[in-house]
DNA sequence: TTACTATGTGAGTATATAACCACATAGTCA
DNA sequence: TGACTATGTGGTTATATACTCACATAGTAA
């Protein structure tokens, strides 16, 4: 059994886990795993809205994936948790392993 | 510009994040890291109905992070990619580096 | 065979999320 | 001041997801 304690962690990872199940937020974090960027730039590089760009980058910061500041007009965002792009090469291994998986049923074909 | 494979690249992981990105299925991973458990034994864990239990399971077999074996009528899962445990030290770091921004915020009051 | 147990699935409902458009805000520059 | 630019937000709609209940399936054991 769950003590509430425990829950309410759960709840907190779960919404961390959520800001970045996402994939147009997946290529917004790949892109600014190379540096900061404003928010132009941003959509220019996923190809979708401003305004929808604006809110997905909103889910990060609330989440604390992403963190800005702004420089004039312009409001720059950067990645707030170098560890998050781990989580990305673990997720390249599920990929990889799937890949093999899907190989191997083919060649019993 | 993101091109066609970086897309499909995005998406693919988009789906195995959605796959963890919720708190029963947290809770399920959080269980099955100390060992495999039938359905019966996860359900109880979480207090959750089967039947909910049963379909959160399947999103994370689909996605690749679970897997099963069938023992007479029990079907018994386990992680199939211990590294998903490591994207949980990441959002853990997340987490305490939030509280102790909000104790530095607490402290200027 | 029948009764039982563990699990999965269809259908319905409630809720959450994403995308789009139009407009609001805030900073810049002349 | 007014025109312009970058960004954020309200409102609407379409879609996806989670949960519950009832029933189906499959294995077990008498």
């Amino acid at each position: 059994m769950l003590n509430r304690k425990k829950q309410l962690l759960f709840e907190k990872q779960a919404e961390i886990a959520k800001a970045i199940a996402h994939p147009l937020r997946i290529a917004i974090v790949d892109f600014l795993k190379n540096g900061e960027q404003c928010v132009c730039n941003i959509a220019e590089h996923v190809s979708s809205e401003r305004s929808n760009v604006s809110r997905h980058l909103s889910v990060m910061v609330n989440a604390g994936v992403l963190e800005y500041h702004k420089e004039g007009l312009k409001v720059i965002y950067k990645l707030k948790t170098p560890c998050i792009l781990g989580f990305f090469s673990c997720v390249t291994d599920v990929l990889r392993q799937q890949a093999q998986e899907n190989k191997k049923l083919l060649n019993t074909l």
